[in-house]
DNA sequence: CTGAAAGCGCTTACAG
DNA sequence: CTGAAAGCGCTTACAG
């Protein structure tokens, strides 16, 4: 009675059409709560879809409504370290709207990118969100005259485009305001590469409270640089710091270790605050650190939404849009941990 | 002349057609090689092709042929630790057949487990392959009754699945065998919990080379049981080991680290080597940790293969895949780096 | 050797 | 209030 359209097992709108004794025009706006019919039809039709399980098939709305309800994440952060928070945000904006996201990870490989680029483009992706692994860098790929839209998190978008990234200079506020208010007066920073802009913001944070008695030791994302910047800080005579701001958190757990061989204690002597809150490092630092984090997550869920608004056409501010961070407090400043 | 169809930008394969001047059914059979016709025609439609730029829409050919191109990798895995590898290796060996990766991230939640399979299947994905932190661990979520093809990597599967897994008998029998050949006579064992068949299995291979002689230390994945346990090696009396497997890089690190505290060294006294081949962990060591890798990556080539196998209704015989691991060799150990 | 027609599963004007 | 028809972009028997 109504098995002429077991085709590959599926249940189609042919089958809840012919259950529900009604077109497939009118189970069609039934299931979409669009057209005018009588609400018991309607919702018998509803009932029956349920009853038969039916789930309508993406790929053939996609074809009407150019709507694929897929987008796709580009990425050239192999390791996830900083695409890993902002997917889980994204996926966690979007899932509820039905969307299910395509993760790319480009090594720093135009033609790779190009591959994949064109891949998601075939399956016509509702839009592109472009991340990496720095603010100040671009992907290897051009991104600008796609027929969908893109949005930028957590990397280097083109002129007028929409970006997401995170407040240096609010984090690193944060960061050596908490020094301060537990009575740290010598603060030093040990931070990254001069070349990357977030360093020279959080540096540039660091001078406008602290003033520049101290200089900022520049130096390589590395728990090598932390040892070798504490060697330098405690081998000169004078004064020592009882406050350190790091520019990442392997800096800083390399930092509170070599505290720790030249026996200053962590925070007692020294409070250490670092920057990333990367868990896997943040955590297992004896002691634990006090550490900025700058909301990845969050960023991914704006760009998101985001990235879906364009798509549904709405219109979207182009701009960077810059997110605050957040300071999370374990043990290695000492203070009170309930903030 | 030929803008009659110019809809919303994108070239179809009517304008193929219309530019090559022949029907479109000619035009499809040209370009996917089927069909009879002169090579000139054939020719002449992809030449035309490629000039007008067309990209068929795989929306349209997957509602007839009801493959989509994607399929989706589930992992319960949030730090990506070992999904992140899995995963490149997935896109490695699948972006050449033009299959693009839904990533879903379902935390231990069995509704969210529920929703992101639902979206998944209402996309028509060729194939899932399931991932996860553990070899004995099944994902909170029910796969055994798909209406596409389920394969396994890195976590457990279900009874006549297809699972990928690392040899850890194999991965732990060459480290072992490695401290060894450099001489190393009185080797220990730090490890995980014992609940873990991955632990177990490692344990067995130590045991099964180096007798048993010296308790197995079994405890958490993290640097303070690496601590805790050098203590308790090192705070009795007797002979100290001149070698120490550990059961990851994280504990191995911590060993490292412990012994440096206590003037031990790493590795003219003694040997340690680690088990992952985590690169944050064991390339930050001082000194870098030689470990062993699971080769993850080719796990995620394996299963891509196969789940692209299965989609195309090739048999594939059901069972556990066991790959072999690698010991990648840094300064922790000693011996001769040149393997 | 080439093309007209039917159809994949759905939606949306348009008639009744 | 409901349904027949056309169409999204493609492929594939089937006729010629």
């Amino acid at each position: 009675m109504e098995n002429q359209r077991i085709r590959n097992g599926r249940v189609t709108i042919h089958d809840v059409a012919a259950a529900a004794g009604v077109s497939i025009s009118t189970a069609s706006k039934a299931l979409n709560n669009t057209g005018r019919m009588g609400d018991d039809t309607r919702e018998r039709v509803k009932r029956v879809a349920t009853e038969i399980g039916f789930r309508p098939n993406a790929l053939a709305k996609g074809l009407l409504s150019n709507r694929s309800f897929t987008i796709g994440l580009l990425t050239n952060d192999t390791y996830g370290r900083f695409t890993l928070p902002v997917m889980a945000g994204i996926t966690e904006a979007l899932v509820d709207h039905g969307v299910s996201v395509f993760l790319c990870t480009i090594e720093d490989d135009p033609a790779l990118g190009k591959v994949h680029v064109d891949a998601m483009l075939d399956k016509s992706v509702d839009g592109i969100i472009a991340s990496g692994k720095r603010i100040d860098r671009r992907l290897p790929v051009d991104l600008s005259h796609l027929p969908v839209p893109v949005v930028y998190a957590f990397t280097e978008g083109t002129p007028g485009s929409v970006t997401f990234c995170a407040d240096d200079f609010q984090g690193a506020t944060l960061a050596v305001e908490w020094l301060m208010g537990l009575g740290r007066r010598r603060i030093a920073h040990i931070t990254g590469p001069e070349s990357f802009v977030s360093v020279r913001e959080r540096a540039r944070a660091y001078r406008s409270l602290v003033g520049d008695t101290l200089p900022v030791l520049y130096g390589t994302w590395s728990e090598a640089w932390g040892h070798e910047a504490v060697a330098k800080l405690w081998g000169t005579p004078g004064p020592k710091p009882d406050g350190i701001f790091c520019g990442n958190d392997q800096i800083a757990r390399a930092v509170v270790d070599a505290l720790r061989e030249r026996d200053v204690r962590v925070p007692q002597d020294v409070s250490v605050v670092g920057f990333d809150n990367w868990e896997i490092v943040a955590a297992q630092t004896r002691p634990p650190l006090t550490t900025v984090d700058m909301n990845l997550k969050a960023l991914g869920r704006e760009a998101g939404l985001t990235v879906l608004a364009l798509a549904e056409g709405r219109a979207v501010e182009p701009g960077i849009r810059t997110l605050p961070c957040e300071l999370v407090v374990r043990q290695s400043c000492g203070g009170n941990p309930d903030h």
